[in-house]
RNA sequence: GGUGGAGUGGCCGAGAGGCGAGGCAACGGCCUGCAAAGCCGUGUACACGGGUUCGAAUCCCGUCUCCACCUCCA
């Protein structure tokens, strides 16, 4: 099977087909470390970390995948000095709000995870190159500013299918001594009320590192000259993602071969934004909702389609993990295990070969999880292990299992606790059996309500009760809103619109 | 002005000329002492107006609406 996926810059379905036999290089756009992420953010690691999973597992490429962090920018240094912090304590706290949220949502860590302060060297040798080759040129103010020279580079534009002419110009608050309003800075000179901390030192002056050649530089240092996709969010196809192709291409380099863009998550139709406040933020919500229902609902649509949040999204979510669960836990294999073999069904793999189709992958996901639901009724073992199998192998592409450990290691009752519960929980239900036999129901009820009460779930099976401990349904209606009584909303909250960061 | 994306049933969401993806919700049934879970069934959905076709949600023409990007937004 061919893993087909949809090239943006081609505007086309293409067959992938690695610079490498085996093997696969992806860059990543991270985040900024400015804030602390909302769900919008954190979608495209979602998406991609479902990509990864697919060309390794799917299709047995060994994958690098790098995910870069920019930890110094205009909003970092802003929003650090207001707070009264070092810029690199923000980013630092920032980060590491980030990886947790990523670490909880079960996205695996890229093979590399380069911070744009630690690649500055990189940068300075590829603008070095650029303004060399006649593609860049430091300002003619004393600005510090390095520009990259559009006009001397006629593929500009082509990622994005636009004509220089027709791009609106930039406008400065403060004019820039730019050859053409377009330039985009490679670098940015530093200025006298940013910190020391914040510049290094160039042939054509100290400052710090524009957005764009951050992306270039790394991913030239860990994937190489030419690599095989570079993806992010479609807010970056301009200007981020074609001044990146430019500067590196421009620099003599292949850059990517494919790339990627993902859709928003919206609300209420628009682009999610910080204007929400903080009841979207991702370590907010957890404290409300089980991470795999999160990531479930992060990864339920294709991944260039906007994805719409509304109230009931994670309980909808929450019911369709409970019902996939619900079957894995009743056809649990028997104690001893058995040999585990991964089989896709067809049409999983169809779905996930075209371009991702991970909506399609998950129907077959629910159809499996019916035929094994069905099996298990019929008494036919043999086929509800085979549905057993294939749920357990096609939620671990998607990173849905919801019986994986990883989902439920820390935070529980340690063995003793949980022997003696059961001890406790057995001896009730051994009870209400009693009571049952003898047909007396008022005694059998009142045991199970009395369980009920303390959080415990009975249900009556062929092979007798099961029990379990009950979850707080995932968020209530209209919590998500709530949750932000009393907290005054963000300084970002009162800008208008222009000023809305992600 | 330029460049993209999108309008599908109560909701979320795939699909892309003929067979109603899937989930959530609702209703009915089977099973159950009663529940729960599970299974079965129930919907006459494709923004609007034309056209092509034996057949259009899907193709063509036109219209409307919404969203995004256009120099540091995932």
């Amino acid at each position: 099977m061919t893993l087909r996926l949809y090239d943006t810059a081609t505007r086309t379905l293409r067959d992938f087909v690695p610079l490498q036999p085996g093997k696969v290089g992806i860059y990543i756009c991270g985040l900024t470390v400015q804030g602390s992420p909302h769900i919008g953010h954190v979608r495209f690691t979602v998406a991609f970390d479902i990509l990864r999973r697919w060309l390794e597992r799917g299709h047995g490429y060994e994958v690098t995948l790098i995910r870069n962090v920019t930890d110094i920018d205009d909003k970092i240094l802003a929003k650090s000095a207001e707070a009264g912090q070092p810029w690199w304590a923000w980013a630092y706290a920032h980060e590491r709000e980030t990886a947790d949220a990523l670490e909880a949502l079960g996205v695996l860590p890229p093979t590399y995870e380069p911070r744009a302060t630690g690649h500055v060297p990189e940068m300075v040798e590829l603008m070095t190159t650029l303004v060399d080759n006649g593609h860049a040129y430091p300002a003619a103010d004393e600005s510090g500013d390095v520009y990259f020279d559009v006009r001397s580079w006629p593929a500009y534009g082509e990622l994005t299918h636009q004509a220089l002419d027709d791009m609106a110009p930039a406008e400065d608050a403060e004019p820039r001594a730019k050859k053409d309003p377009r330039d985009f800075a490679l670098w940015k000179g530093a200025k006298p009320d940013e910190p020391a901390s914040a510049t290094w030192s160039t042939p054509y002056g100290a400052g710090r590192p524009g957005w764009h050649l951050e992306c270039s530089a790394m991913a030239r240092k860990y994937l190489g000259d030419t690599f095989d996709i570079h993806g992010g969010g479609v807010d970056l196809r301009f200007p981020h993602h074609e001044n990146e192709q430019a500067q590196s291409r421009a620099a003599g380099l292949g850059f990517a071969r494919y790339w990627l863009h993902n859709g928003w998550l919206t609300l209420g139709g628009e682009k999610m934004s910080k204007s929400l406040g903080n009841s979207m933020i991702v370590s907010h919500l957890l404290q409300h909702v089980r991470p795999v229902v999160l990531r479930y609902f992060l990864g339920s649509t294709h991944y260039r389609s906007t994805l719409e949040y509304h109230e009931d999204s994670l309980r909808e979510a929450e019911a369709a993990l409970d019902r996939i669960e619900g079957f894995l836990r009743r056809a649990a294999p028997p104690a001893g295990g058995f040999a585990f073999v991964i089989d896709y069904p067809r049409d999983f793999v169809e779905a996930l070969d075209d371009d991702l189709n991970v909506s399609g992958a998950l129907a077959v996901v629910h159809e499996t999880v019916t035929a094994g639901n069905k099996a298990i009724d019929e008494g036919d073992d043999d086929a509800a292990r085979t549905a057993f199998q294939q749920v357990v192998a096609m939620t671990d592409v998607l990173g849905i299992n919801p019986i994986d450990s990883r989902w439920n290691a820390g935070g529980g009752p340690d063995d003793a606790t949980s022997d003696a519960l059961a001890s406790l929980v057995e001896a009730e239900l051994a009870a209400r059996q009693q009571a049952r036999a003898t047909r007396d129901y008022a005694t059998a009820d009142a045991v199970r309500d009395r369980l009920a009460e303390a959080g415990i779930e009975v249900e009556d099976t062929p092979a007798g009760p099961r029990w379990s401990v009950a979850r707080p349904p995932a968020l209530e209606r209209g919590e998500s809103s709530s949750a932000d009584n009393g907290e005054p909303p963000d300084r970002d909250d009162l800008r208008d619109g222009a000023e809305e960061d992600s």
